[in-house]
DNA sequence: GAAGGATTAGGACATATGTCCTTTGGCGGT
DNA sequence: ACCGCCAAAGGACATATGTCCTAATCCTTC
């Protein structure tokens, strides 16, 4: 991780995001820019955060690790999302690991400034609550997409919102599954399963195998099954 | 639903959870006292809330109706639970069933108060910050509850959690399960499998049936069936 | 380019859970 | 007391998913 201090390009992303209300004039001078490459942890579970991010650009996955030893896909996080708005009153402890899925740029706000500068600002204050209502709100559809749809609708879910990453990126035709078996740990199911299923995939002819990759070959057929959610 | 505006006893209600600091002084005169019999609704999915609710006594069964038709339990709100934190904005409509379990007694103050005498106060606007991280903190175990465990542990849980309730009213020593398929869908089962959940833990001796009721007969296994999770 | 480890692919079998259907028993209404 | 309905109880069978194992592949390192 990178750090950049440059205070025009800062207030500029802030603009560039409409967070200017939200942050005052003066944060900006405060606050730092923190780049990502892929695969590097912007936090980890059980560590405290020392402020408060906002995603400004790239993906980040956000996940869980469960006393099993599991771990649980929750979602995907894409500009301007805000990472540590849980943690960042000092209260609970970093819950969820957040890893950056390509090249990722986030503002830092340290939660000294936020407190000094911010905590009495009801602008700022209001900010927060909307997000923090927006991701309760979100989170329950996602809750119950983990509990009613089986793995098969799941991972079409999952594929495509890699996918529309890819987009984004205007990177190669294939899906960027670090690896299978990691990819099964965030869907919450055994690597036999996700496998079974891409068998199934192959043959309606929605997926194809390429030398170990996944390549969409019926992104229609997807997204059909995956039914209308997503964890973008 | 009942109203009541005793403005003193909504003071002393408000004092007695340690509200006061986030409700200033002069909002109690503008609230209400709103009490409800059991199985009544505060609020159904897909309304708009008229504003905020505190419970101050009594237990609250929150839930979420599903696409599929299906419905999932997602906790059991107890004193001193906000209700319509999300939603009190007026950016979201309601997304879970709120309904009482037993008599309930809820604060509420309408939107309108709140934005007239809360939307500026700090005090009052960090409040709502805490609440809803720690909803969102704690949300996340619910989820990856739901996901890891195996019906027979949500169901020991659930147990669990009417059991807790039933100790703080004094009831009966029977289980409160409306109907059993009610609670197969609040586990976001079938009632087929509840049933031979059920029946496994019969024969365990874990639970007995008595006439069509379920009674607790070795509370000790049931805890250890939950492991340690709960929906309270 | 061969050895070794990681990753993928898939067979065999067990468990979790769903759907459909039948029987039984309790309880309100006549 | 009789009827009828609804919830409870459970059989039969299908699907979803897990665990354990083995074989084929790919990639890195010596």
């Amino acid at each position: 991780m990178k750090k950049r201090h440059d205070t025009g390009e800062i207030r500029a992303l802030i603009e560039g995001h409409g967070l200017g209300e939200a942050f005052g004039r003066e944060t900006a001078e405060r606050m730092e820019l923190r780049v990502y490459d892929d695969g590097e942890f912007v936090c980890k579970m059980g560590e405290r955060t020392d402020g408060l991010y906002v995603l400004v650009s790239g993906k980040l996955k956000i996940y869980t690790l469960l006393p099993s030893g599991k771990s649980m896909l929750l979602r995907f996080g894409k500009a301007p999302s805000l990472i540590g708005d849980v943690e960042w009153t000092g209260r609970y402890p970093v819950k969820n690991n957040v890893e950056a899925v390509g090249e990722c740029t986030l503002l830092f706000a340290s939660r000294e400034v936020i407190m000094e500068l911010q905590a009495q600002r009801p602008a700022f204050l209001w900010f927060m609550i909307e997000n923090l209502s927006y991701k309760l709100h979100t989170f329950g559809n996602a809750t119950a997409m983990n509990v009613l749809y089986p793995v098969e609708n799941r991972f079409a879910s999952y594929l495509l919102s890699l996918h529309e990453l890819r987009d984004r990126q205007g990177a190669a035709d294939e899906i960027r599954t670090s690896t299978l078996t990691e990819t099964a740990e965030m869907l919450g199911a055994s690597y036999r399963h996700l496998n079974r299923v891409i068998a199934r995939f192959v043959d309606e002819g929605v997926l194809a195998r390429r030398r170990g990759r996944l390549v969409i070959m019926d992104e229609e057929k997807l997204r059909a099954l995956a039914g209308g959610h997503s964890y973008a």
